[in-house]
DNA sequence: TCTGGGGTCCTAGGACCC
DNA sequence: TCTGGGGTCCTAGGACCC
């Protein structure tokens, strides 16, 4: 018998759960994210109450205003979504030890050794779909195939609150005629090559030789030749709510156009090496990596990361990483459009320093902080900021 | 389809050791 | 001292996902 691989995906999870928490968002176009000008910044999830009126994820929030002006606006609150999530896990786990959390909204359970319990991977799945409804009010759609990325296929294909279970011969049918980006792993520059040599559907691929494909894509080529014939059998990995900690943290920001403007550049720079110092001060980490990544939003951009001897959590010295990188790259002045920091590399703080000279510096950092902290963020701010920021 | 901001993962190549 | 194959670790670059 073949394996039972079930995938959940809760449906518009972030506006969900606020929907739940708040009785008077429920029916309504809710849209996680914030509603500021400041920047321009985009929403970073909606209700399908809010899609249904033309609200699409990365929106732009003044443009999801202009669509939606009714919209309610609610700022993101990742500690509640990521609690809600582990007591989703929870409850999967009581179907089976084998659960994987694929994100906070996504989950992989091997149901093939509890069907015998439960009587039927249906039974399974609209238990499921009405405990967490009950638990929750969010509703989920859930996928059940022989293997991992097909079940995951098949709930793409489900939502909202849907439930497809196939075996491998249907799967195959559904793959047919498929194109070949649906697949979970093929993004746009995939998707290109693979067009190139003719292959548009998963079906096509399926059938592809496999010298061919190895000559042009490695092993990922055969790896996604598997996902087609339903015989990628990657096993469902048990995890605990990890914990595990993040690997990089970064901030990237699109501004409102092109510029040549280097002393606002930088700033802006500046800016974004501050606010991941102050996450990372925040997570109590530090990192040895810096990336910084500029970009005109035409002629794709410039990306460049270095490793240095000494690792840090202090804005001006990732500003002063990230000015070194960019004569690296020669560039004497950038254009840009899209600028990007972020830190990679890294270990748990250590705040007892060698030299009282950082020492002291850590303590103003702290303090500004505890000073944001308290009276909201960017109270305090190096002056060269000022000219980004305000 | 891209938008875009937060990330992760894979791989080639260099350095180094035995 | 040179030669060199095999292995591991690290870095940089690129692709992709939600």
């Amino acid at each position: 018998m073949s394996a039972l691989i079930m995938h959940v995906d809760m449906d518009a999870f972030f506006a969900s759960v606020e929907q739940q928490a708040n009785p008077a968002l429920r029916g309504k176009p809710v849209i996680i994210g914030g509603r500021d000008n400041k920047y321009h910044s985009i929403i970073c999830a909606a209700s399908y109450e809010a899609k249904a009126l033309g609200i699409k994820n990365a929106m732009f929030s003044q443009e999801a205003l202009r669509i939606c002006p009714q919209a309610i606006f609610v700022p993101a609150n990742t500690a509640k979504y990521v609690y809600t999530s582990n007591q989703i896990f929870t409850i999967l786990k009581s179907y089976t030890p084998q659960v994987e959390k694929f994100s906070v909204d996504e989950f992989f359970l091997d149901i093939t050794g509890s069907v015998g319990l439960f009587g039927s991977a249906e039974n399974i799945a609209q238990d499921l779909k009405r405990r967490i409804r009950q638990a929750f009010g969010i509703t989920c759609s859930i996928g059940v195939a022989p293997t991992k990325l097909s079940a995951k296929l098949m709930v793409k294909l489900k939502k909202p609150d849907g439930l497809l279970i196939v075996d491998r011969a249907q799967v195959l049918e559904i793959l047919q005629d498929l194109p070949i980006e649906k697949i979970c792993g093929i993004g746009p520059r995939l998707k290109k090559r693979f067009h190139q040599l003719g292959i548009l559907t998963c079906g096509q691929l399926a059938q592809y030789p496999d010298d061919i494909l190895d000559d042009h894509f490695g092993v990922t080529g055969l790896w996604l030749k598997a996902i087609c014939l339903v015989q990628d059998h990657s096993a469902v990995e048990y995890f605990e709510e990890k914990n595990t900690p993040p690997k990089s943290v970064g901030h990237s920001q699109t501004l409102r156009e092109v510029t040549s403007d280097q002393p606002y550049i930088r700033s802006w720079i500046y800016l974004l090496a501050e606010m991941v110092a102050q996450r990372l001060r925040q997570k109590g980490l530090q990192g040895r990596t810096i990336y910084f990544y500029a970009s005109d939003g035409f002629e794709g951009g410039y990306a460049k990361r270095k490793t240095f001897h000494e690792p840090t959590y202090d804005g001006q010295d990732i500003y002063q990483r990230c000015l070194e990188i960019i004569r690296l790259l020669g560039q004497a002045s950038l254009t840009v459009r899209v600028l990007g920091v972020s830190v990679s590399n890294l270990s748990a703080a250590d705040s007892h320093y060698l030299f009282e000279e950082q020492n002291k510096r850590d303590r103003v950092l702290k303090a500004v902080d505890q000073i944001n902290h308290r009276f909201g963020d960017w109270t305090v701010v190096p002056a060269a900021l000022k000219a980004a920021v305000y």
